[in-house]
DNA sequence: GTTGTAAATAAGAATCATTCTCATTTAGGA
DNA sequence: TCCTAAATGAGAATGATTCTTATTTACAAC
């Protein structure tokens, strides 16, 4: 039995990180958590998604708006970020060609651990009403 | 008053952006251009930086290790980060298949504007010597 | 040349996301 | 119960970026 406690906050933030396709930011997670978790606080939200990027169970997509974007789903997939409302979504039906991650290792000549694809511009409820 | 223009550093700026292929950040930028004009100031490389970005005469590439980058060469084209030194390079060779970018503006429903590929790992001189 | 003025800038303050510090709490074993 | 290491809360510190304001510049009209 590794962890089963009520007070771990840290499993709140990964089965939060993992139920949500939001890409939610540190912020976001705490907002969120905080109304099941009232002393929750915000260094600990921090402190456990960068603990989880190092365990490989998170990423970062990306920053938008100066704020820095997470996701549970560590599988290489292609991100639409929303200039205007600052939403990002997953476009499931592209895939990253795996092929092109092993043409970059080799021009680059080091090692390759991640890649993002991302598109900018407005989605659909931010484009303006013809 | 024969003389025009000593004082146009928003050129100086634009010039140096897009004859670099390093990705600086504004902080980069400014250490450089400090040196040919030393009453250069850090607010305005940031502020024309963002006024490029908003002419589409540069983009933002992302963030290492939390500063932003730019790039004064705005055709889709793929990057590599060095999560170690920081280095962002091109990668010349590989295309963002245009295809995805209709593709993804079909699933998104909105304007797609701009395509990001990214590749992360280590570069050729931050790879641990065998 | 002088004046007017709108854009560009320098300098530094303000903002704000993120990280850090440290005292406290907790879990689980001895 | 006692001990220890991990986890956390609270708030301070950091640092990149943006904002404010007074000054400077270019240029046009006079």
């Amino acid at each position: 039995m590794a962890t089963t406690k009520h007070f771990r906050k840290r499993d709140a933030i990964l089965t939060y990180l993992q139920g949500t396709n939001a890409h939610p930011s540190a912020e976001m997670v705490y907002a969120d958590l905080k109304q099941q978790i009232p002393d929750l606080s915000l260094g600990t939200v921090y402190r456990n998604l960068n603990l989880f990027k190092e365990q490989g169970l998170a990423i970062t997509v990306g920053t938008v708006k100066g704020v820095e974007r997470f996701d549970g789903n560590v599988n290489p997939h292609v991100h639409f970020f929303c200039t205007d409302c600052g939403a990002v979504l997953d476009l499931p039906k592209m895939d990253v060609p795996q092929q092109l991650v092993s043409t970059a290792a080799g021009q680059i000549g080091g090692t390759v651990e991640q890649c993002q694809m991302t598109f900018t511009g407005l989605c659909r409820d931010c484009v303006p009403a013809k």
